[in-house]
DNA sequence: GTGTTTCAGCACCTTCACGC
DNA sequence: GCGTGAAGGTGCTGAAACAC
């Protein structure tokens, strides 16, 4: 399988000249990329100017973020023409590669949004380079930005930053630079397609951890109702387990919980609710197992958020 | 049954650090 | 300036629990 390392530049509207259209806030502009192969060496490009046809004037955060303007852009194809050379470039057996979470989204709005077919029916795999790096080198948590994981790894800076494939030849070489299998196995799925049906529905085991992403449902109360959603069932033996602590939130949108597998030990339960382009709902629920410690710190966060609640309510009356 | 208290759920906001 | 995601804070509402 290859690897498609993918970078967009995109523009906007100027509030005060043009307008942000709902349905395209981002305007793709340029795509660069690179092809990995199997053993995660470079072997092929990309790379394409876009002609504008929603947003006329560059934005003034893209210009000067962007070695680009408009006169050049006029040069390139049409967004349909460029996708569909860039698709027809990327083959048949690949995964897409970006740093951070949000090209493959604005790709696929911008694909909607001229009318072309989703690139899957289903939440669409690919790995998330920002977040590679951070579980490989540093906390899993911080979001980095892409020159100093090339300062990190020790990268050569031989082309200039923020261009479409200058980024995505950086985010390849950071990519390349990860070795770990375990780390290699953190695969991320991009939320613009969102399950229609159980069937679609996404359940991955990884090492330490399992992931669920569920159909999409009217509203929160129906999503959290579904039997599904609130199982706590251990990922290694397939069995339900006791909550020892039942779902709660600190904040509405982050659900904990915390069971008991007799054979495993705690297990953490973390359901995210997350927002579909067409305002239903969604869960993306991991399961994990944690030490008793951890078990004990999260009924402590339990605790805490019932005794802030109290506090408040006590500074009104 | 009624009034009060407690608790959970929710929307909205802020902050931080990225992306363009 | 607008988008993303994560995490946490604030204030409102309504249900549940409780006392009478």
């Amino acid at each position: 399988m290859n690897y498609i390392i993918l970078d967009l530049e995109w523009n906007q509207g100027n509030e005060q000249k043009e307008k942000q259209l709902k349905e395209l806030p981002f305007e793709i502009i340029e795509i660069g990329a690179v092809k990995l192969n199997s053993r995660m060496e470079i072997c092929d490009s990309f790379h394409e100017l876009i002609r504008p046809q929603v947003y006329k004037e560059m934005h003034y955060m893209t210009k000067k973020l962007l070695h680009l303007d408009m006169e050049e852009l006029q040069s390139g194809r049409s967004f349909l023409q460029v996708i569909k050379s860039f698709l027809a470039w990327c083959g048949e057996d690949y995964m897409f590669g970006t740093w951070g979470p949000q090209d493959l989204t604005e790709l696929q709005r911008n694909m909607k949004f001229y009318g072309m077919e989703p690139l899957d029916k289903k939440p669409m795999k690919f790995y998330d380079v920002q977040k590679l790096f951070s579980i490989a080198f540093e906390d899993k948590k911080s979001r980095r930005n892409l020159e100093y994981a090339v300062d990190f790894l020790a990268i050569s800076k031989d082309i200039p930053f923020h261009r479409a494939l200058s980024d995505a030849y950086y985010t390849g070489r950071v990519l390349a630079k990860i070795k770990d299998p375990q780390v290699l196995q953190m695969i991320s799925f991009d939320g613009f397609i969102v399950p229609h049906n159980k069937k679609e529905e996404v359940h991955i085991v990884f090492d330490d951890y399992a992931k669920y992403i569920s159909r999409d449902f009217a509203d929160k109360q129906e999503l959290l109702a579904d039997k599904e959603v609130s199982s706590t069932k251990c990922y290694l033996c397939h069995r339900n387990l006791k909550k020892k602590i039942r779902w709660f939130t600190p904040n509405g949108k982050h659900y904990y919980s915390v069971s008991y597998c007799e054979k495993h030990g705690f297990m953490k339960g973390k359901i995210r609710v997350r927002k579909t382009e067409d305002d239903r709902v969604y869960a993306v629920k991991t399961m994990k197992f944690i030490t008793e410690e951890d078990a004990a710190d999260i009924f402590k966060k339990k605790e805490r958020a019932r005794e802030l609640r109290r506090l408040r309510k006590h500074k009104e009356s």
